[in-house]
DNA sequence: CGGTTATGTGACAGTTTTGTAAAAAACGAG
DNA sequence: CTCGTTTTTTACAAAACTGTCACATAACCG
């Protein structure tokens, strides 16, 4: 499946034309009608990108906007803003606030869509859809599949979510505790150290004699994916 | 503000007003009017953003962008496009090149100064926050990675916190009361000496033979990161 | 100069962090 | 329920890092 986008919209119509055509690009799609249902969402399950319309009943797309970049685990959720034509006041407030990007209504899903995307390339360089891709290495969320080379790589559940994780930020540290918040879900009591055995697993899993290590441990920070070594193959 | 940018346009007028508007604006502005200026401006100074014209004498705009992404110093730095009405295709292809932003001409300058600033503020964590250069020295606090040049510097987490509160303010003499405060954190009791040991480590990692230290010492008063080391390399 | 103080640095013993095998527990398809 | 797979915990060894000390150098000062 593709990234998780939050649409945040009160005009019921808007809404579904926007779950509709972002559902048909393999977006996975979430609808919230007002700001608290936003708030709930966001709580609920991470969004990777948020769309948010800027007149809102209760809340403002200001207000919004304001929470999501002031949590530490939101902030660098990209943030789209819908205006109607005209309010350049609210599109430069809105650019203060920490939106990434807006459209004026009307707008063409053509745009919004190719927006989303650059957003998301831009947060999540490695990931075009489906598949991501680092050196030589292959995650394909869609079949599940892993692959090195021309070589096929079994990896049990955890291993899997383990490298799509890495993989969304290549080169970037994270900690164990990061890793056990989205790789577990912040929600579940595991021992830290029990990432470090999956790290092992997934090492072994991924290197035949020989190859070098994607894998980069960083002392008393966590673990990363190398781009050195990314560079090299 | 006071950030680079660099804007490759080839229609003068248009770059002149381009020029004075975001001077206006506090931005550092350079100047190309092709391709070729273009790269060899880039490579005379990293600017931290790029106004980049779609139709250009030589060298299309798309190819600059490809260049810029291909090369891993400047695959960070954001692009915003400038095309003329209508070139949806363009647009399309612009975006899937890594394009972040595009304006369609004619573009108020409110717009694009707005534009300017989101896209800088996103870069945050690269310009402003996560990755300080000092010299010819960079440290990267996402990957938790420090080179000299272009080689990679290994440091212990220690020698590590220590290049860092130094870069936070290079040229500053920090006492070692201080750099135990900062690095070892105010609750620790450690050898005030101990920051000299530690001071060395880090000088051994980071110097090869024949490389001038960047690291001065203050005599009875402590340590901080030489400015003419800086000047000269 | 000689005396004094500050800094550089090798060695080392102790500590922390990481890799990993193996046991135990949990899970899931028949 | 049973078997095979996967996950978690645990324990221990290996590796990396730390803080301290002692002594060698260097800088300062009258």
């Amino acid at each position: 499946m593709g990234a998780k986008v939050l649409v945040v919209e009160d005009d019921a119509a808007l809404a579904e034309l926007l779950t509709y055509n972002l559902g048909k690009e393999g977006f996975e799609v979430r609808h919230a009608p007002d700001g608290d249902e936003a708030l709930l969402a966001i709580d609920e399950d991470m969004p990777d990108l948020i769309v948010l319309d800027w007149m809102l009943p209760h809340m403002s797309g200001i207000e919004i906007c304001r929470q999501v970049r002031a949590r530490p685990e939101t902030r660098e959720v990209p943030v789209i803003m819908l205006t109607a034509r005209g309010e350049e006041d609210d599109l430069l407030r809105g650019f203060e606030t920490g939106a990434d990007d807006y459209l004026t209504k009307p707008f063409s899903m053509t745009e919004l869509v190719a927006r989303i995307k650059s957003l998301l390339r831009r947060m999540r360089p490695t990931i075009a859809g489906n598949v991501a891709t680092f050196g030589d290495i292959t995650l394909d969320r869609e079949t599940c599949r892993v692959r090195r080379g021309s070589r096929d790589v079994h990896l049990g559940p955890t291993e899997f979510r383990l490298l799509d994780v890495l993989m969304q930020r290549p080169g970037r540290v994270f900690s164990r505790e990061q890793l056990l918040d989205r790789v577990w879900g912040h929600d579940v009591y595991v021992e830290i150290r029990t990432v470090d055995v999956h790290v092992g697993r997934l090492r072994k899993a991924l290197n035949r004699r020989g190859e070098p290590d994607p894998v980069r441990t960083v002392r008393s920070a966590g673990y990363a994916l190398d781009e050195t070594y990314k560079a090299s193959a």
